[in-house]
DNA sequence: ATCTATTTTTAGATTTGTCTAAATTTAATT
DNA sequence: AATTAAATTTAGACAAATCTAAAAATAGAT
């Protein structure tokens, strides 16, 4: 192998373990310099925090993580942009599942996970070109640009609406197949308009109107529930 | 882990390498019960006889292959369908980066091995519709259906066309990356219309007529070019 | 039929990513 | 400040997939 092999393996070269690593320290909020504890990542990617601490030496030798003992680790400026480009792939999978395959919104995900991982710049840039540059994955979350940026949006919880007010629903904070099934039988779609009638004190449930149709939802629901509010 | 869950792991889930193997295997001609030495395997897949031995075992606990010591292997029945449902992953994806994605012929088959390995029947079904049920991937090779047949065509090598026939151009038997770089160079591609007219005995080559123009071609290119002959 | 060259396998080591159990450090409480 | 509970790391082990070097089996040639 060559010099130049070596260096591009050392420093470029994830395997996929590492990639997981990456993502979730990012979703735990570890860009930006939190410290994210091995504890939590370990219970997120449902291992052992022994495997994680392995792991953090060897993102930090690779220099994708700052990692101080028994501190916890955080990104670096790399590890943040190689975080966002895995992502990327995986919310763009995502859209050509459902735009392209006629996947529902609770099936994408599994996929995407084996998907992201797919090494080939040309694959995704052609793929973003034949889904004309889509903004946001089927549940609403936004997908970085190719530099790594996203464009944050002006959006709340549906439970922190005040009453009167209404939106336009424009993703769901979780994203588990038992609450998109959830959704599905209960045709809250993205896009749907949503005004908020009443709220019950007692145990935060709400009245909403939903095209035209009143009904009741509880605060879980609502606390999942992104709406981007009309001013 | 359930007991269903172990049956499944032990005789349906495959690494990576695996599936390799037996890709291997059958395009090395292991499906017609002829034996492939662990020496031809290591050759092709550019490791050592030893790992292949290795293998060998596994796959002969998994009874994917039959393995007798010293002898070499042969796909089990159940090995030759699972690798044709591995090769047609690999042509579908090859055709879905040409098609949609403006990849050219030269440039499928890298990507392609990681697609290959994503595990999803559906996605395939969906991907097989989207394309509408090609038959032939960008290199002309049969694409296995659902159930593990193929469609042979009457084909044959360009070298083998006696002087005055005359055919279309439906495939490449090697589909190296400077082999493909040379046909597009060259305007010549599938679906190509090629009539020889003549055959140098002395170095083999061949002067054909290909829309229109006239051209010498080298016995190894005409070797390498799959005609299905105009009776 | 024996010998020899080649092929193939075995044995033991390595790397990656994981685990368990024990040891260490931190943080909370008195 | 000392103690203790919780979090974290270390040490050692394991499985998968590979390698090298040595041993064993096969096949070809005399």
């Amino acid at each position: 192998m060559s010099n130049k092999n070596v260096f591009l393996k050392k420093y470029f070269l994830m395997t996929r373990s590492e990639e997981n690593y990456l993502k979730t320290i990012f979703h735990l909020g570890g860009g930006d310099a939190k410290s994210i504890t091995t504890n939590a990542i370990a219970e997120q990617m449902e291992t052992k925090p022994s495997s994680v601490t392995d792991m953090a030496k060897k993102l930090s030798e690779k220099g994708l993580v700052d990692y101080v003992r028994y501190q916890g680790v955080s990104l670096t400026d790399v590890g943040v942009k190689t975080a966002l480009s895995i992502i990327r792939k995986h919310r763009l999978w995502e859209v050509f599942l459902v735009k392209k395959l006629d996947f529902t919104w609770d099936e994408v995900h599994e996929v995407a996970e084996q998907l992201e991982h797919i090494k080939s710049e040309k694959l995704i840039d052609k793929l973003d070109e034949l889904l004309e540059f889509p903004k946001h994955d089927p549940h609403g979350d936004p997908i970085p640009t190719k530099d790594g940026k996203f464009q944050e949006r002006d959006e709340k919880l549906l439970s922190e609406m005040p009453i009167n007010s209404q939106g336009v629903c424009v993703g769901v904070k979780d994203s588990s197949v038992p609450f998109l099934k959830f959704l599905d039988k209960n045709k809250i779609a993205l896009g749907n308009t949503i005004k908020v009638l009443d709220k019950e004190d007692f145990d935060n449930s709400l009245r909403i109107q939903m095209d035209g149709k009143e009904m009741r939802i509880s605060h879980q629901i609502a606390a999942n529930l992104y709406v981007k509010k009309n001013d």
